[in-house]
DNA sequence: CCTGTATTGATACTGAGTATCATCAAGGGG
DNA sequence: CCCCTTGATGATACTCAGTATCAATACAGG
Protein backbone atom coordinates (compact mmCIF):
# COMPACT_ATOMS: atom_id res chain seq x y z
CA UNK A 1 0.00 0.00 0.00
CA UNK A 2 1.62 3.51 -1.16
CA UNK A 3 0.62 6.67 0.36
CA UNK A 4 0.41 8.06 -2.89
CA UNK A 5 -2.72 6.37 -3.36
CA UNK A 6 -4.77 8.04 -0.60
CA UNK A 7 -8.28 9.09 -2.01
CA UNK A 8 -7.42 12.67 -0.91
CA UNK A 9 -4.22 12.56 -3.50
CA UNK A 10 -6.42 11.41 -6.26
CA UNK A 11 -9.01 14.71 -4.97
CA UNK A 12 -6.31 17.12 -4.54
CA UNK A 13 -4.68 16.32 -8.26
CA UNK A 14 -8.19 16.07 -9.72
CA UNK A 15 -8.48 19.90 -8.52
CA UNK A 16 -5.16 20.85 -10.10
CA UNK A 17 -3.45 20.98 -6.33
CA UNK A 18 -0.15 19.04 -5.73
CA UNK A 19 -0.62 16.13 -3.17
CA UNK A 20 2.59 17.41 -0.82
CA UNK A 21 4.05 16.20 2.30
CA UNK A 22 2.67 19.11 4.57
CA UNK A 23 -0.59 18.25 3.03
CA UNK A 24 -0.73 14.54 4.08
CA UNK A 25 0.53 15.63 7.56
CA UNK A 26 -2.38 17.81 7.95
CA UNK A 27 -4.80 15.51 6.80
CA UNK A 28 -3.12 12.69 8.89
CA UNK A 29 -3.58 14.86 12.27
CA UNK A 30 -7.19 15.86 11.34
CA UNK A 31 -8.10 11.99 10.84
CA UNK A 32 -6.53 11.48 14.35
CA UNK A 33 -9.15 13.92 16.04
CA UNK A 34 -12.48 13.39 16.95
CA UNK A 35 -15.13 16.27 16.92
CA UNK A 36 -14.62 19.46 15.81
CA UNK A 37 -11.68 21.16 16.14
CA UNK A 38 -10.17 24.81 15.39
CA UNK A 39 -6.92 25.99 13.00
CA UNK A 40 -5.30 26.56 16.25
CA UNK A 41 -5.51 23.29 17.36
CA UNK A 42 -3.82 21.53 14.51
CA UNK A 43 -1.26 24.00 15.27
CA UNK A 44 -0.75 22.69 18.24
CA UNK A 45 -1.32 18.78 17.13
CA UNK A 46 1.79 19.53 14.86
CA UNK A 47 3.95 21.01 17.65
CA UNK A 48 3.59 18.52 19.70
CA UNK A 49 4.28 15.99 17.59
CA UNK A 50 7.53 17.73 16.58
CA UNK A 51 6.40 18.50 13.51
CA UNK A 52 7.50 21.39 11.52
CA UNK A 53 4.97 22.48 9.18
CA UNK A 54 4.03 26.38 9.40
CA UNK A 55 1.03 28.14 10.58
CA UNK A 56 0.07 29.69 7.19
CA UNK A 57 0.38 26.24 5.36
CA UNK A 58 -2.04 24.76 8.02
CA UNK A 59 -4.50 27.93 7.27
CA UNK A 60 -3.80 26.92 3.86
CA UNK A 61 -4.33 23.64 3.41
CA UNK A 62 -7.58 24.39 5.53
CA UNK A 63 -8.57 26.06 3.01
CA UNK A 64 -7.98 23.38 0.27
CA UNK A 65 -9.77 20.72 2.43
CA UNK A 66 -12.93 23.22 2.46
CA UNK A 67 -12.88 23.68 -1.30
CA UNK A 68 -12.61 19.89 -1.95
CA UNK A 69 -15.43 19.01 0.77
CA UNK A 70 -13.21 17.25 3.09
CA UNK A 71 -14.19 19.41 5.70
CA UNK A 72 -16.25 21.83 6.82
CA UNK A 73 -15.99 25.02 8.42
CA UNK A 74 -19.00 25.49 11.65
CA UNK A 75 -19.57 28.87 13.28
CA UNK A 76 -19.65 28.29 16.79
CA UNK A 77 -22.18 29.90 19.43
CA UNK A 78 -19.24 32.19 20.85
CA UNK A 79 -18.51 33.12 17.34
CA UNK A 80 -15.67 30.48 16.76
CA UNK A 81 -14.43 29.15 13.93
CA UNK A 82 -14.23 25.30 14.25
CA UNK A 83 -13.84 22.53 11.09
CA UNK A 84 -14.64 18.88 11.27
CA UNK A 85 -13.95 16.15 8.84
CA UNK A 86 -16.85 15.15 6.60
CA UNK A 87 -18.14 13.59 3.56
CA UNK A 88 -17.81 15.51 0.26
CA UNK A 89 -22.05 15.34 -0.30
CA UNK A 90 -23.97 18.19 0.96
CA UNK A 91 -25.45 17.63 4.77
CA UNK A 92 -25.82 19.31 8.12
CA UNK A 93 -23.79 19.07 11.16
CA UNK A 94 -25.19 17.95 14.53
CA UNK A 95 -22.78 19.23 17.00
CA UNK A 96 -22.88 17.77 20.89
CA UNK A 97 -22.42 21.04 23.04
CA UNK A 98 -20.93 19.13 25.44
CA UNK A 99 -18.17 17.16 23.60
CA UNK A 100 -17.80 18.65 20.59
CA UNK A 101 -18.19 15.53 18.50
CA UNK A 102 -20.52 15.73 15.52
CA UNK A 103 -22.40 13.68 13.43
CA UNK A 104 -23.78 14.41 9.79
CA UNK A 105 -27.73 14.63 9.17
CA UNK A 106 -29.04 14.49 5.94
CA UNK A 107 -31.57 16.94 4.69
CA UNK A 108 -34.64 15.39 4.05
CA UNK A 109 -37.52 18.15 4.36
CA UNK A 110 -35.25 20.71 4.19
CA UNK A 111 -35.47 21.26 0.40
CA UNK A 112 -39.67 22.14 0.67
CA UNK A 113 -38.76 24.54 3.86
CA UNK A 114 -36.49 26.52 1.20
CA UNK A 115 -38.88 26.32 -1.35
CA UNK A 116 -41.68 27.76 1.25
CA UNK A 117 -39.14 30.60 2.21
CA UNK A 118 -38.41 31.31 -1.39
CA UNK A 119 -42.03 32.05 -1.74
CA UNK A 120 -42.75 33.74 1.28
CA UNK A 121 -39.87 36.18 1.02
CA UNK A 122 -39.23 36.79 -2.74
CA UNK A 123 -35.94 35.54 -2.64
CA UNK A 124 -33.90 33.31 -4.74
CA UNK A 125 -31.97 31.30 -2.52
CA UNK A 126 -28.44 29.64 -3.69
CA UNK A 127 -26.90 28.62 -0.79
CA UNK A 128 -28.27 27.55 2.95
CA UNK A 129 -26.40 26.35 5.90
CA UNK A 130 -27.91 24.57 8.91
CA UNK A 131 -26.11 23.80 12.15
CA UNK A 132 -27.75 21.99 14.87
CA UNK A 133 -27.01 22.18 18.89
CA UNK A 134 -27.08 19.76 21.30
CA UNK A 135 -26.64 16.27 23.35
CA UNK A 136 -24.96 13.63 21.63
CA UNK A 137 -25.88 9.92 22.63
CA UNK A 138 -23.15 9.30 24.89
CA UNK A 139 -23.37 12.69 26.83
CA UNK A 140 -26.96 12.71 27.38
CA UNK A 141 -26.59 9.11 29.05
CA UNK A 142 -24.08 10.30 31.08
CA UNK A 143 -27.16 13.00 32.42
CA UNK A 144 -27.40 16.12 30.79
CA UNK A 145 -25.77 18.38 33.96
CA UNK B 1 -41.96 63.10 22.75
CA UNK B 2 -39.31 61.64 25.15
CA UNK B 3 -36.27 59.79 23.83
CA UNK B 4 -36.58 58.05 27.77
CA UNK B 5 -39.65 56.63 26.08
CA UNK B 6 -38.31 54.04 23.22
CA UNK B 7 -38.91 50.78 23.73
CA UNK B 8 -35.10 49.75 23.72
CA UNK B 9 -35.07 52.10 27.11
CA UNK B 10 -37.96 49.69 28.51
CA UNK B 11 -36.31 46.42 27.17
CA UNK B 12 -32.99 47.60 28.63
CA UNK B 13 -34.62 48.38 31.88
CA UNK B 14 -36.58 44.81 31.88
CA UNK B 15 -32.63 43.17 31.77
CA UNK B 16 -31.38 45.08 34.55
CA UNK B 17 -29.37 47.33 32.18
CA UNK B 18 -29.22 51.25 32.73
CA UNK B 19 -30.34 53.54 29.26
CA UNK B 20 -27.51 55.25 28.60
CA UNK B 21 -26.32 57.80 25.88
CA UNK B 22 -24.16 55.57 24.28
CA UNK B 23 -26.02 52.90 24.01
CA UNK B 24 -28.67 54.95 22.24
CA UNK B 25 -26.56 56.69 19.57
CA UNK B 26 -25.54 53.10 18.75
CA UNK B 27 -29.33 52.21 18.34
CA UNK B 28 -29.49 55.13 16.31
CA UNK B 29 -26.67 54.21 13.95
CA UNK B 30 -28.08 50.67 13.60
CA UNK B 31 -31.67 52.08 12.98
CA UNK B 32 -30.11 54.22 10.00
CA UNK B 33 -28.38 51.33 8.16
CA UNK B 34 -29.96 48.49 5.74
CA UNK B 35 -28.78 45.08 5.58
CA UNK B 36 -26.15 43.75 7.55
CA UNK B 37 -23.54 45.73 9.08
CA UNK B 38 -20.32 45.10 10.93
CA UNK B 39 -19.13 45.88 14.42
CA UNK B 40 -16.25 48.02 12.51
CA UNK B 41 -19.38 49.78 10.51
CA UNK B 42 -20.81 51.29 13.36
CA UNK B 43 -17.09 52.13 14.47
CA UNK B 44 -16.82 54.20 11.34
CA UNK B 45 -20.39 55.49 11.54
CA UNK B 46 -19.79 56.59 14.79
CA UNK B 47 -16.51 58.15 13.88
CA UNK B 48 -17.83 60.00 10.10
CA UNK B 49 -20.93 61.43 12.34
CA UNK B 50 -18.46 62.65 15.26
CA UNK B 51 -19.26 61.04 18.02
CA UNK B 52 -17.37 59.92 20.52
CA UNK B 53 -17.94 56.59 21.11
CA UNK B 54 -15.21 54.39 22.24
CA UNK B 55 -14.60 50.77 19.91
CA UNK B 56 -14.83 48.70 23.41
CA UNK B 57 -18.53 50.34 23.93
CA UNK B 58 -20.11 49.41 20.50
CA UNK B 59 -18.79 45.87 20.79
CA UNK B 60 -20.29 45.88 24.45
CA UNK B 61 -23.67 47.41 22.95
CA UNK B 62 -24.04 44.85 20.18
CA UNK B 63 -23.56 42.07 23.22
CA UNK B 64 -26.08 43.57 25.17
CA UNK B 65 -28.55 44.00 21.87
CA UNK B 66 -27.88 40.55 20.95
CA UNK B 67 -28.63 39.09 24.57
CA UNK B 68 -32.07 41.37 24.28
CA UNK B 69 -32.34 39.95 20.59
CA UNK B 70 -32.80 43.13 19.33
CA UNK B 71 -30.19 42.30 16.92
CA UNK B 72 -28.79 38.70 15.70
CA UNK B 73 -24.84 37.59 14.96
CA UNK B 74 -24.15 36.09 11.34
CA UNK B 75 -21.56 34.32 10.18
CA UNK B 76 -21.50 35.33 7.04
CA UNK B 77 -20.21 32.32 3.99
CA UNK B 78 -16.81 34.70 4.08
CA UNK B 79 -16.11 34.22 7.81
CA UNK B 80 -16.84 37.79 8.91
CA UNK B 81 -19.43 38.27 11.54
CA UNK B 82 -22.27 40.62 10.64
CA UNK B 83 -25.19 41.66 12.80
CA UNK B 84 -29.11 42.38 11.72
CA UNK B 85 -31.57 44.16 13.99
CA UNK B 86 -34.14 42.05 13.92
CA UNK B 87 -37.36 41.39 16.13
CA UNK B 88 -37.10 39.60 19.20
CA UNK B 89 -38.52 36.03 18.49
CA UNK B 90 -37.26 33.12 16.72
CA UNK B 91 -37.10 33.10 13.14
CA UNK B 92 -34.37 33.20 10.65
CA UNK B 93 -32.86 35.54 8.14
CA UNK B 94 -32.34 35.23 4.65
CA UNK B 95 -29.43 37.68 3.10
CA UNK B 96 -28.56 38.64 -0.30
CA UNK B 97 -25.36 38.13 -1.01
CA UNK B 98 -25.41 40.96 -3.69
CA UNK B 99 -26.55 43.92 -1.48
CA UNK B 100 -26.33 42.96 2.17
CA UNK B 101 -30.10 43.42 2.92
CA UNK B 102 -31.91 40.80 4.71
CA UNK B 103 -35.67 39.50 5.64
CA UNK B 104 -37.49 37.55 8.24
CA UNK B 105 -38.55 34.35 7.41
CA UNK B 106 -40.49 32.05 10.12
CA UNK B 107 -39.49 28.43 10.45
CA UNK B 108 -42.27 27.22 8.57
CA UNK B 109 -42.24 23.15 8.79
CA UNK B 110 -38.24 23.11 10.04
CA UNK B 111 -39.46 21.97 13.18
CA UNK B 112 -40.47 18.71 11.71
CA UNK B 113 -36.58 18.57 10.02
CA UNK B 114 -35.29 19.12 13.29
CA UNK B 115 -37.29 16.33 15.08
CA UNK B 116 -36.47 14.23 12.42
CA UNK B 117 -32.86 14.61 12.62
CA UNK B 118 -33.21 13.71 16.03
CA UNK B 119 -34.25 10.52 14.92
CA UNK B 120 -32.01 9.74 12.81
CA UNK B 121 -28.64 10.98 14.48
CA UNK B 122 -30.42 10.06 18.52
CA UNK B 123 -29.02 13.83 19.51
CA UNK B 124 -31.20 15.81 21.73
CA UNK B 125 -31.19 19.01 19.61
CA UNK B 126 -31.62 22.43 21.82
CA UNK B 127 -30.61 25.06 19.23
CA UNK B 128 -30.39 25.60 15.72
CA UNK B 129 -29.09 28.24 13.37
CA UNK B 130 -30.73 28.18 9.67
CA UNK B 131 -28.69 31.03 7.31
CA UNK B 132 -29.90 31.22 4.10
CA UNK B 133 -28.22 32.80 1.34
CA UNK B 134 -29.24 34.13 -1.94
CA UNK B 135 -30.46 37.36 -3.89
CA UNK B 136 -33.26 39.59 -3.04
CA UNK B 137 -36.38 40.47 -5.27
CA UNK B 138 -34.64 43.75 -6.09
CA UNK B 139 -31.57 42.19 -7.43
CA UNK B 140 -33.27 39.61 -9.04
CA UNK B 141 -35.19 42.06 -11.16
CA UNK B 142 -32.14 44.15 -11.65
CA UNK B 143 -30.41 40.81 -13.24
CA UNK B 144 -28.52 38.26 -11.53
CA UNK B 145 -25.10 39.01 -13.40
C1' DC C 1 -29.49 66.74 45.01
C1' DC C 2 -26.47 62.73 46.51
C1' DT C 3 -24.53 58.49 46.20
C1' DG C 4 -23.55 53.68 44.88
C1' DT C 5 -22.67 51.41 40.98
C1' DA C 6 -22.95 50.37 36.21
C1' DT C 7 -20.94 52.25 32.20
C1' DT C 8 -17.69 54.56 29.45
C1' DG C 9 -13.59 55.36 26.63
C1' DA C 10 -8.52 55.48 26.19
C1' DT C 11 -5.02 52.34 26.04
C1' DA C 12 -2.73 48.30 25.73
C1' DC C 13 -2.98 43.65 24.75
C1' DT C 14 -4.13 38.98 22.58
C1' DG C 15 -4.74 35.97 19.03
C1' DA C 16 -6.68 34.69 14.41
C1' DG C 17 -5.74 35.03 9.91
C1' DT C 18 -2.92 37.00 5.90
C1' DA C 19 0.88 39.09 2.97
C1' DT C 20 5.57 38.53 1.61
C1' DC C 21 9.34 36.29 -0.20
C1' DA C 22 13.37 33.46 -0.47
C1' DT C 23 13.79 28.49 -0.56
C1' DC C 24 12.16 23.92 -1.66
C1' DA C 25 10.04 19.94 -3.72
C1' DA C 26 6.28 17.77 -6.79
C1' DG C 27 5.77 15.72 -10.97
C1' DG C 28 5.56 16.03 -16.05
C1' DG C 29 8.61 16.04 -20.16
C1' DG C 30 12.56 14.73 -22.15
C1' DC D 1 15.93 8.84 -14.12
C1' DC D 2 17.07 13.54 -13.99
C1' DC D 3 15.74 18.49 -14.93
C1' DC D 4 13.16 22.26 -14.80
C1' DT D 5 9.03 24.82 -14.18
C1' DT D 6 5.97 26.14 -11.09
C1' DG D 7 3.22 25.51 -7.16
C1' DA D 8 3.97 24.94 -2.25
C1' DT D 9 6.36 25.83 2.08
C1' DG D 10 7.62 28.12 6.31
C1' DA D 11 9.72 32.05 8.78
C1' DT D 12 8.59 36.56 9.63
C1' DA D 13 6.15 40.51 9.97
C1' DC D 14 1.89 42.55 9.72
C1' DT D 15 -3.27 43.71 10.12
C1' DC D 16 -7.34 43.79 12.35
C1' DA D 17 -11.22 41.98 15.37
C1' DG D 18 -12.25 41.50 19.81
C1' DT D 19 -11.03 41.84 24.93
C1' DA D 20 -8.90 43.21 29.46
C1' DT D 21 -7.89 47.11 32.43
C1' DC D 22 -8.87 50.99 34.99
C1' DA D 23 -9.56 55.72 36.21
C1' DA D 24 -13.17 58.93 35.18
C1' DT D 25 -18.14 59.58 34.34
C1' DA D 26 -23.13 59.45 34.29
C1' DC D 27 -27.35 56.93 35.36
C1' DA D 28 -31.22 55.99 38.66
C1' DG D 29 -33.19 55.45 43.02
C1' DG D 30 -33.84 57.52 47.30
Amino acid sequence: MDATDSPIDAALGRAGYRATGARRAVVDLITRRDGHFTAADLVDDAQSRGLRIGRATIFRTLDVLTELRAVERLDLPTGDHAYVACEPAHHHHVICSRCGRSSDADDAGLRAVVRDIERQTGYRIDEHRLELFGLCPDCLARGST
